[in-house]
DNA sequence: TTACCACTTCAAGTATACTTGAAGTCAAGA
DNA sequence: TCTTGACTTCAAGTATACTTGAAGTGGTAA
């Protein structure tokens, strides 16, 4: 079974040190051993843990969010009912966030296109595009 | 044309008159007029660039990169390719904002079906599902 | 006229999520 | 043996994005 030192985790995960104490501190990074002079010896189970972190913390957890899940699997057979509303509830707010993020890619494309075609108007000494023209064309999907 | 409150705004757009105050202070909502007894005026450009804060705010951006934005769009005729360029970089953030956001999407998913199979297990005195069964499971869209 | 309410400014406070600093320990290589 | 580098703890500091509090103003309704 492999181990990690703090720093191999560091680099292997892109994650400061200090981070991964902070995360150990506040419990959702537990059960992490040491070696006789106390240092903290990682493995699998704790990159896999992160990994499922570093994914919901990108899908906009937060740090509570994230201990009041990670408290409920630990007794996941106690919780199942509360465990599945978690993550309905979390599965809803992340499909809410694609629509929008769609939305604000849909814009910045608009946007792309406004001063594309501005600045080819300026080259080429043209009349300029204008905003209202763009502001709810569809876009194709790139 | 329609001319609104702080309040107004407030209640409208779901924002914290402070936080409409912030926004002004800090140069993202710009050119709010005043009556004699200085009272704050907004119109519809004002509640359009909130819209667009809030889209923008959605996706991740910064205080700091919205008014990086606006202070380029503010003189958009000398910093089209900088406009350029900030939109691509925000496009590419985007996209893969929204692949990550998939994946957490599918991984919520797939915890779902674990723990509605372990739900159906214990009332059924079955033996109960392996999370490793389901870690890699396609899932279908939803 | 008086009370009330929404507004005003400005400084200071708060929550979240780390990050940094100081002081010390330990194991390995020159 | 000495030094270096990676580790340790714990408290305090930082950045971001607001939020709150105190003290005051202006217009309207009873």
């Amino acid at each position: 079974m492999p181990q990690y030192t703090v720093g191999e985790i560091s680099e292997k995960l892109e994650i400061p040190t200090s981070t991964l104490r902070y995360y150990e501190d506040i419990g959702i990074l537990p059960n992490v051993k040491r070696t006789t002079s106390s240092q903290r010896v990682y493995e699998e189970c704790h990159v896999s843990r992160l990994k499922t972190i570093l994914c919901f913390k990108c899908a906009g957890f937060s740090i509570s969010q994230l201990q009041a899940f990670f408290m409920l699997e630990n007794a996941e057979k106690d919780n199942i009912d509360a465990i599945l509303d978690l993550l309905d509830t979390h599965k809803t707010s992340i499909k809410n966030q694609m629509v929008q993020l769609e939305e604000v890619y849909i814009q910045l494309v608009r946007k792309i296109h406004y001063y594309t075609d501005m600045k080819k108007a300026f080259v080429q000494h043209e009349s300029l595009p204008k905003w209202n023209d763009y502001k709810h064309k569809p876009v194709k999907n790139e």
